[in-house]
DNA sequence: CTTACCAGG
DNA sequence: CCTGCTAAG
């Protein structure tokens, strides 16, 4: 069995104050992706940046309190990689992968976006380096015969299950047709799989973001935008995949909810 | 009997979610002086920015967030101005006074400044033009036999007894020598009274600000930097001064303490 | 609505 | 160590 589990935390200060540790010390989980770490290593108790038991690659942001993605995997990696070759976005604490026997896993946090300004034009930047870094990845990786697995906040819905109003938010950025596009070529297109939308075909969502605006976690008014990507080969191993909506509901610790798949070995 | 008090907020807004309102509600003050508003009135809840049974006047600052000061008078005045006719110092929130019969009495927040910096300049700044202003505020009232009383966070401490750790701070702005002979100046030379220590002469303090930092508040370790300074005829009539040390104690809705003088009619 | 930043205190 | 600002989400 293999277990991965994946949350964007929405700062790792704040989480550890409400309840994260907890999470983490009770997790199954063999490899933990975390994104908006929104912290320097050094600003994070030894707990959460050094946690024993764990091996642990921080990528922060170049801009302080921004974004910053994490890696902790109770085995040694044998190689772990910050950014995926882009003069833009390696610094910007976005993505750091590691690679395991047999299999290259990253935590990724992609841009948000916002309809209709600059940073949704830094959200196309983006998905289109990085659709090109992940056919070179699925290429490289399938060669050297490791299997790929990308978990994260993707910061998309891909259809009409994946978020509760999709109506309204037709013109939200995170559900525009163009995102919507990138998702279905990259798995149509350049051949991944999402997990968990593999295993729970009909459901509605489930949901991985909650706003903490209004009341849109009581309500569910969610959005499936935390994903794990994996090549079809590991896709097949997959036998589970549940996302914790519970984990952060009493405390709240985060608005997103961890989202964890297992593989069979 | 004629009581004011004033007390430095440190934000309204948070000092209402804290327990300001119920401070208010009891309060037996005539008159109430606010400084460190921090927000337009609109932004108050109406509770705290016309709260029944006071006429309210608000002197918020242009820059938003910062400084402000306010003036609540159970009886309507007869005349409020903002201000005390500087270019720089006006539109800062720092100066707001009403004339109620036979007293002109003023809600003010003085520039706390830092050592060696441009910000202790202001600071300096402000005392000149301040001290000429209460030089011709003393003479215009008595020319028209009204009293004066200028209540607010004055950011200095004048002789050792009003801070506990005056040794380790002969270099720190509001203790710096040449703020203290300003005030000299203002009470020996311009002839104004420092009320609390007029009926205090012999004890530490009464002091009326203790730091967030460290456990300052716990150890007493605080300034006396909260003035009630008036014009000799007034102050002759003081009969008490009290340092609300307790009212933000419990919830801590401000790092100051009300002070409090009440005065025979 | 919540996280960080920062200046100001 | 707090306030409220701003940008970001």
């Amino acid at each position: 069995m293999l277990t991965v589990t994946s949350v964007n935390v929405n700062g790792l200060r704040a989480a550890v104050r409400k309840g994260f540790l907890p999470w983490l010390a009770a997790t199954a989980a063999d490899v933990v992706c975390l994104q908006e770490v929104r912290a320097e290593p050094d600003q994070l108790p030894a707990a959460a940046a050094a946690p024993e038991g764990w091996y642990a690659v921080h990528a922060p942001a170049a801009a302080k309190g921004r974004a910053g993605v994490s890696l902790l995997t109770r085995q040694e990696p044998e190689r772990v990689r910050i950014g995926f070759g882009s003069a833009e976005f390696d610094t910007c604490g976005r993505y750091v992968e590691a690679d395991l026997p047999g299999l290259t896993v990253a935590s990724l946090y992609l841009p948000s976006g916002e309809a209709g300004t600059e940073r949704q034009e830094e959200k196309y930047r983006f998905l289109k380096e990085f659709e090109a870094y992940l056919t070179d990845l699925r290429a490289g990786c399938a060669a050297a015969g490791r299997e790929v697995l990308v978990c994260g906040d993707w910061n998309i819905a891909h259809r009409e299950a994946d978020l509760k109003n999709w109506k309204a938010n037709r013109a939200s950025a995170g559900f525009l047709p163009q995102e919507r596009a990138w998702l279905s070529h990259l798995y149509d297109g350049v051949g991944y799989v999402d997990v968990v939308r593999a295993l729970h075909p009909d459901t509605a969502g489930p949901y991985t973001w909650w706003s903490y605006r209004g009341r849109a976690f009581d309500n569910d008014a969610g959005w499936r935008i935390d994903l794990a990507v994996a090549t079809p080969g590991l896709a097949a191993r997959a036998e589970s995949a549940v996302v914790e909506r519970a984990a952060t509901h009493a405390e709240r610790w985060s608005d997103h909810a961890p989202v964890t798949v297992r593989f069979t070995r």
